[in-house]
DNA sequence: TTGCGTGCAAAGGTTTTGCATGGCA
DNA sequence: TGCCATGCAAAACCTTTGCACGCAA
């Protein structure tokens, strides 16, 4: 339907290279700036904001929320394949990110279908937690 | 450590009432405005982020954010027990919450922590996807 | 009478939009 | 040259905060 051309930009690049050395993690539009403003990349928050918005568009990155999160975070799928197939896990310590690409993925869409009557949609759908170095920390953290 | 005495008030208990109408859809803030103008109640929007905030810090109700909605959404959990200890699924057609009240909710723990050693804290975890109804809708709908 | 609850106005923070300019193809 | 991309400023939006007043207990 609309075909729209990409022009390949200064800015572009250097926010995809954001991208590809942080696939493990999400990230905001903050952190992106951040990244840039230290390598000494002049990029706009609008644009970060504009180009993030296209590349979720695309299905490269994911976008969500939560309720602790007071903004967007976002992060690239790019390395995972069929990513809309999958739902997520997100460490709420580092904001790393899992794959659930395995085989209990298709229990679970049956599990939902067959006893809730609920067909699940992977984008969006994150479940949040703690990834196996954070839960040592904070509960190392924690002991008296 | 901090017992808080709560005074019961009109705009309270006109909250309440909506919640206990509408536990099986979650709401936004300004969902309990509107609510409130069609009844004919004055309650400011403030005093229902308040309350909200409140209820969320007592467990009865549920907040949460996805990266569709611009703004928060809270749920009743008060009919259903031990929301903390299971996941939810969210109809994003219609906004009803569904309850993994089931055993499969224990493999889905076994599973993460075993194969992904991931630790999964219910509360924030969300799957979104089409409830029964919405499903048949949308279906018919987007048929030619 | 005490101090929690409320309304109002204003601020805070993130994200979006409009418009003129810049730059890729 | 045509059109997408960008920067800047301002707006939009939801949510929170400060303060004075109201009201439950």
């Amino acid at each position: 339907m609309s075909e729209q051309k990409n022009y390949r930009t200064k800015s572009k690049d250097a926010i995809m290279e954001y991208l590809q050395t942080h696939t493990e993690h999400s990230f905001s539009a903050y952190d992106v700036r951040e990244y840039m403003q230290e390598n000494g990349i002049q990029v706009n928050l609008t644009t970060i904001y504009r180009n993030l918005d296209k590349l979720t568009e695309n299905g490269e990155i994911m976008k969500y929320k939560t309720a602790e999160d007071e903004c967007c975070r976002y992060q690239c799928v790019k390395p995972h394949a069929h990513c809309s197939e999958h739902i997520h896990m997100q460490c709420r310590e580092c904001g790393k990110i899992l794959h659930m690409e395995c085989h209990f993925m298709e229990e679970l869409k049956k599990h939902l279908f067959e006893h809730h009557k609920f067909t699940i949609e992977c984008t969006n759908s994150v479940l949040m937690g703690l990834c196996e170095n954070c839960k040592n920390n904070v509960t190392v953290q924690h002991q008296p």
